[in-house]
DNA sequence: CTCTGGATTGAC
DNA sequence: TCAATCCAGAGG
């Protein structure tokens, strides 16, 4: 039902980046139909200087403090795209960054994007999954509940199943144990 | 307008 | 360890 995906997350990034874990985005690549189930987030909630949207409103983040259940896109380095799916109340700006997914259906559209690379490297990191499936600032703002990219929420993982670290790559609020990934999980990155 | 640094990746 | 490659955001 589309009111529970909204409902569950408008809740805070840092609930929902471990909420998001093991649930599936679906998205058609070449006429196939690709799945992958997400293994590893980072939550950048308003209030956090690490977070795009710490310093307020922007053309860039104005996804972020739109209603939860969308896709905030953002280009990178000058050469890659990473994804987050807004949370929170409308008007507040957070989001759970994607790291890390695990394919579970559509190999072959997602390493014709990737050559050359093993089932692992595939998209073992957030520009890299970007990159496999397709995804660039054409993206940005998408709607996830029904939408060409679609999120379907899975049951919670069990609170064991779920491993806490700092983020990566960031400079600032570095101590702020807000990673996420599934145990054991051989997709998470490195 | 200029300047700085980036939620990364892959090559050396 | 470091370059690639370009843009967002801040400050003048």
């Amino acid at each position: 039902m589309k009111t529970d995906m909204m409902t569950i997350l408008s809740r805070d990034p840092v609930w929902c980046a471990q909420r998001l874990l093991g649930s599936e985005l679906t998205v058609m690549l070449d006429g196939h139909r690709v799945r992958v189930k997400i293994v590893e987030t980072e939550a950048y909630h308003q209030s956090d200087a690490a977070s795009h949207s710490y310093k307020g409103r922007t053309p860039r983040t104005d996804v972020m403090f739109g209603p939860p259940g969308h896709l905030y896109v953002y280009f990178t380095y000058g050469m890659h795209y990473c994804m987050n799916v807004v949370t929170g109340p409308e008007g507040e700006g957070s989001a759970v960054l994607i790291r890390a997914v695990e394919p579970l259906e559509g190999w072959e559209a997602l390493r014709s994007r990737r050559p050359g690379l093993s089932d692992v490297q595939l998209t073992n990191g957030p520009a890299k999954l970007c990159k496999a499936m397709g995804i660039d600032m054409r993206w940005n703002g998408t709607n996830l509940q029904s939408g060409a990219l679609t999120l379907h929420l899975q049951p919670a993982l069990a609170a064991d199943q779920i491993i806490h670290t700092t983020r990566i790559g960031i400079s600032q609020a570095q101590e702020k144990p807000w990673r996420f990934y599934i145990r054991d999980n051989p997709y998470v990155s490195k």
